[in-house]
DNA sequence: GGAAGAATTGTAAACGTTTACAAAATCAAA
DNA sequence: TTTGATTTTGTAAACGTTTACAATTCTTCC
């Protein structure tokens, strides 16, 4: 059944192809009593159009690909389904490409763009090394690209973005620790090679100079992005000759970890340390104890994403670049106390 | 540069279309002397084939869809990771659909499938709605379906399908309860409208009534398959008039909710409840107490169900539909202790 | 050197749409 | 009714591949 082309409908209906066509792409192109016998004949014979032949003829697939380091963090999946839900509205299906698990390079992503799979794509936590390759086969070809949660590489600067403003969120994490008397803060961010969470630590610096608090040496690691990562990390920060009373993690992710090696250490968190994360996954709420933590508005974020690419799509590069910038939200649970001492 | 087509390549090696589209596919087809030529042109024109012509002509897309309740569920993560692992090796790329928090329906992934977007299938857990209408569609495109993770629907018994067996380890998790001295076992199983976690219910059930332990009414209640769900569910086995010593949960991410929901009644776990869960997701090692849980190879099942699918449709349907089951395991952490009684 | 056979290459059709353009039909105004 | 303008429909080309089939070239063997 799946197999009748727009011919056989033509057929049966008495008309042309080009009819059909219309019938289906601009009814109101067409008269009301051909529109109806057209109507009949793809009832009966049960047709719909060849979806690879449409994208090929119009150069359109309806896909976009999302890049992003991995969809195990919940914060990616919240901000996926806004994605999907504008998607589907708009009519796309959605393709991901993880970078972290997969060895895909920017070649392959390239490959991609060249090969007009996807009509567009969205950059969530942009990496610095897909900037200038991207950046070189769009010069080409003006393909549609739009930044998610974080802009970073300056060259993407020029791409239109949706994110909080991370540095601010950073600082004010930071000087609700400082608020609540902590002197000692340490932070543990993403991973060394990208520069994911790079506006997190730099917001967390800024927050800590501000104060006239010192960072010191081995106050600030690497968690990998991973809960096994900032085990490890807190590992190291409690065994610093001057172990911080506050940590503030630069996703929930690490920051779960950090409360698990923090009590596996036979410490007690926030009574002896105080822990801090960033972005409110789902988990934030039921960890023991509940994790304080930066809310970013991630369904919301994915959706408008979304509809900025469409406009990328639809209207070509309208120039228009100004990031958009949606609010964050401090969300105050029980993993910050005063420090011990 | 990328709008080079073959035309152009064949003009400047001075060959036909013919050999040069040979060089791409069949380079052994061709002479030494003409693949340098072409192989030439193809570098200083940049030349790479459109994809989307490609699968035009030949009617694949080189693209299958994934439906799953939700990927929000670090399980179903692993398992994507496994497959997008099979897929990239084997030049596919994937699609995912969520069933849960979109409103997509058994008509959509029909008209995917009739539309020739995709090549193939997986259904993860799949849900008996869209059982029979794929079925109809199948038996008449004979469309590559795999089953991963939990075989449900008697319609869907003819695909193949990788899993562990769920009954087993479903009884496996309440022998354990058992064997620690537990009578009085509750269940929280995932959601009324689907039947995913069918065959844990059904391995529970069996285990209790092979250690002739009463199931009371009240003690099997919904948990949503999420964390907020799963909540809910443990306050009203807490209420219980006969509040059960253990609680099975036919997923982590619901014994999640369930670890919480006992801690926040000033309840103790595992002193005063225990609980066990299934899947081992990564969170499961870092709740407090870690939790005990059965383990299923995710990554594993996601790459064979892939590679199973690559079968499908590279072979076309061999008949060979025995499920391919896949070890679990179950992992004593201490979310499990004797009853308190 | 020539014929038969094998290997290589070229020609052209086909895949199912969309869409300029031409042709036909309809309508409005005289 | 005729004319001209407008709307609707049909014709045919085009999109970039792949692939039968035909044509050509190269081997091999006498």
């Amino acid at each position: 059944m799946a197999e009748v082309s727009i011919k056989e409908v033509a057929r049966m209906a008495g008309v042309s192809i080009a009819t059909v066509s219309r019938c289906v792409n601009n009814p109101e192109k067409v008269t009301e009593k051909t529109r109806l016998k057209v109507q009949k004949a793809i009832l009966e014979t049960g047709y719909s159009p060849n979806t690879l032949a449409q994208s090929f003829r119009r150069g359109r697939t309806n896909l976009v690909m999302v890049v992003l380091p991995s969809i195990g963090d919940p914060f990616f999946t919240d901000v996926m389904r806004g994605i999907r839900t504008a998607a589907k509205a708009k009519g796309y299906s959605v393709v991901i490409e993880e970078t972290q698990f997969n060895t895909m390079t920017a070649d392959e992503i390239g490959a991609m763009l060249v090969s007009k799979q996807t009509d567009g794509i969205i950059l969530l936590a942009s990496m610095s090394p897909f900037g200038t390759e991207i950046l070189s086969a769009k010069s080409r070809r003006r393909l549609p690209i739009v930044i998610g949660c974080e802009t970073i590489s300056p060259e993407l600067a020029e791409f239109p973005s949706v994110h909080i403003d991370n540095v601010a969120a950073a600082k004010e994490a930071t000087n609700y620790l400082i608020s609540q008397g902590h002197r000692r803060i340490a932070m543990i961010y993403g991973q060394a090679s990208s520069l994911l969470t790079k506006d997190r630590e730099y917001g967390y610096r800024a927050a800590m100079n501000q104060a006239r608090l010192a960072i010191e040496e081995g106050w600030v690691v690497e968690g990998e992005l991973s809960i096994e990562g900032a085990i490890r990390a807190t590992r190291k920060l409690l065994n610093h000759q001057h172990r911080p009373t506050a940590v503030f993690c630069a996703n929930d992710e690490m920051a779960i970890g950090c409360l698990h090696a923090v009590k596996s250490a036979g410490l007690h968190v926030p009574d002896d340390i105080s822990v801090i994360g960033f972005d409110d996954i789902r988990y934030a709420e039921v960890t023991d104890p509940p994790l304080t933590t930066i809310g970013q508005p991630a369904e919301e974020i994915g959706e408008r994403v979304m509809y900025r690419l469409c406009r990328e799509i639809e209207d070509g590069r309208n120039g228009e670049t100004t990031p958009e910038i949606v609010p964050h939200e401090l969300i105050v649970r029980q993993s910050v106390a005063g420090p011990a001492g």
